[in-house]
DNA sequence: ATGAAAGCGCTAACAT
DNA sequence: ATGTTAGCGCTTTCAT
């Protein structure tokens, strides 16, 4: 059989909503009984029923804040669209969510959306933008004051955030390695491409990809890591004069940064299929240099699991009183060819 | 603001227990009285509350039951695993669950399970084991009885279950036909091997990777199809021979069937890492062939995920009223090497 | 600091 | 054929 509240509160003693109280953490319980409580509690293993929770939190539902980049940053449809199948099966399970869409290389934007929302009185904050001091500071603060808060996508490194969902940049760059050490010859040169080494999550890839590339296969080459920072016309550049000065490049790896520039840039030297092009996500710039024949394996980060998993941990956690278990979840590293579409 | 059956009853001018009689297909409602009610609800766009549904429903939880092979078969972890998840987040929602393992070799016990989980008044029942006449004929009756089957992983064709989700199953032979075309160099003799031509699921991949390498890459020469049957000396002995018959083979692909027989083929003729192997799916035995050098990439089917799917569909369809909207789910087909693991 | 009781939306048993 | 009512397990307001 099943235990309720009031199981607990008969073998304690007191009401069931005494026993709310304490397991809910609110005050005006005298410490004695709050202990005896939840030993009970503990010791009868009692677990809250969800549906009954719910309904008794329909008046009043639980809000949840999402912080992201808006609509125009195409990568994050795909999030979003987790975090709304998320959002629908617990559509009736007492939870609201409240968007606020910030500008990721506006730093104060993102700061503020947090005040913001805790202001509003969120019960917890998925967060996904800029990872700096004053962002940090704010996920502090709201951490503080008792709203927990999940990163996904790009983690907020050195904060009191809960816990972080995401991909595992080693093993993306690691996979890369694997893979273009299968499609080339021997003693081939390989050109690699970053947004910047300044970045953490830029250089994770790539130094993986380094290490791992010269550990199975030494013969090959890296004769050149750029970095375009995220730009079209730097990333061009940098790609174009690489294939110029070393016309013996036999494969990229697009590590981060514009797809479409390396598309193109290959495209001016004629290179299509000749040199082998691993990168990442995909985006409609890879969809299409997929289908052209110009781009040979892409690797992706299953971004829709990553809004989903962020939003039921939160639950989980808020919820359920079920705190995360690991510091760092990630989701799964796949690989798709033009034939995967 | 939300609608509930009592805005319903009102606007009707009828009380709530005959909305409920209505809305879930009970008996003893004047027709006249259903079809006002019926159109009112929706009009008004009506959902019902999943939470107050379930707490009512505790007292008298909705049974399900899962027809499955039994432990020993190694492939099935994942998707129960899978399954497990689903019936975790649905605990409290009002379902429970009823697991009958079958041996997948015999009809009769596949067939005689769904017959018994009728019997125990099962309001809907997952299935995965032998598609034959038996089985088909079994479904059938349980669903004329107003109990929907959802087949997963392996489909019962021309049987009246409500829908399947699984593997596609070409799309899997055509990424085959893709990573081969990638890692073969010009006119390269290549082997296919799979268990039985007669089973439509084990002759829809090859097809469809003689199909798409033909296209892609004529110069490549299938040198032949061998059948293993599923058996491991039988798999052992064709790839032997066949290696013998032909040493210039330098690509297998193993569509279906006993990787390990592959594996010692490959070795007995010590030709690891010189003949490229593509399998499927994920079990010891490949872990082992990739982790020694032997198999460059498996293709694999996202078990677990199959497995929660088709809980959560059956959960839509009976507790939500949401009937499946496609008769053919797919789960995500990827790729993995050494390296992903 | 604690108890009692109403109510969340739905189902089911009982009444009519 | 239809209405009424007592729960399902939890939260919250109002008493004490």
């Amino acid at each position: 059989m099943t235990i309720t509240i009031k199981h607990i509160a008969d073998k304690a003693g007191v009401s069931r909503g005494t026993v709310d109280r304490v397991l809910n953490g609110r005050t005006g319980v005298k410490p004695e009984v709050r202990e005896r409580v939840l030993a009970i509690a503990k010791e009868m293993d009692y677990s809250p029923n969800v549906a009954a929770k719910a309904l008794a939190y329909s008046k009043k539902p639980i809000l949840f804040g999402v912080v992201m980049p808006p609509r125009e940053i195409s990568f994050f449809d795909e999030v979003r669209r987790g975090i709304q199948n998320a959002a629908d099966e617990l559509k009736d399970l007492g939870i609201r969510l409240e968007y606020e869409y910030v500008n990721n290389r506006k730093q104060e934007e993102s700061a503020a959306a947090i005040d913001k929302l805790v202001e509003m009185g969120a019960d917890g904050i998925l967060f996904s933008a800029m990872d700096n001091d004053l962002t940090r500071a704010s996920i502090d603060r709201a951490v503080k004051q008792g709203v927990p808060v999940v990163t996904f996508n790009s983690d907020v490194e050195n904060s009191s955030r809960v816990c972080f969902i995401g991909q595992d940049l080693p093993k993306s760059g690691r996979i890369a390695a694997g893979l273009l050490s299968r499609i080339l010859k021997a003693d081939s040169k390989v050109l690699v491409v970053t947004g910047s080494l300044n970045f953490h999550a830029h250089r994770s890839r790539v130094k993986s990809f380094q290490d791992n590339l010269q550990q199975t296969r030494s013969d090959i080459e890296i004769v050149n890591v750029v970095e375009g920072f995220d730009q079209y016309e730097l990333t061009f550049s940098q790609i174009d004069q690489a294939l110029h000065q070393e016309p013996g490049i036999e494969g990229i790896y697009m590590a981060t940064g514009d797809v479409g520039a390396c598309i193109d840039a290959i495209k001016r030297h004629g290179k299509e299929g000749k040199v082998k092009v691993v990168c990442n996500d995909l985006l409609p710039e890879t969809e299409r240099g997929m289908k052209e024949g110009i781009i040979d394996f892409t690797i992706v980060q299953n971004p829709s699991m990553q809004g989903y998993r962020a939003l039921r941990i939160l639950f989980d956690h808020r919820f359920l009183g079920k705190p995360p278990e690991i510091e760092y979840y990630f989701t799964e590293t796949n690989i798709m060819i033009p034939e995967s579409m």
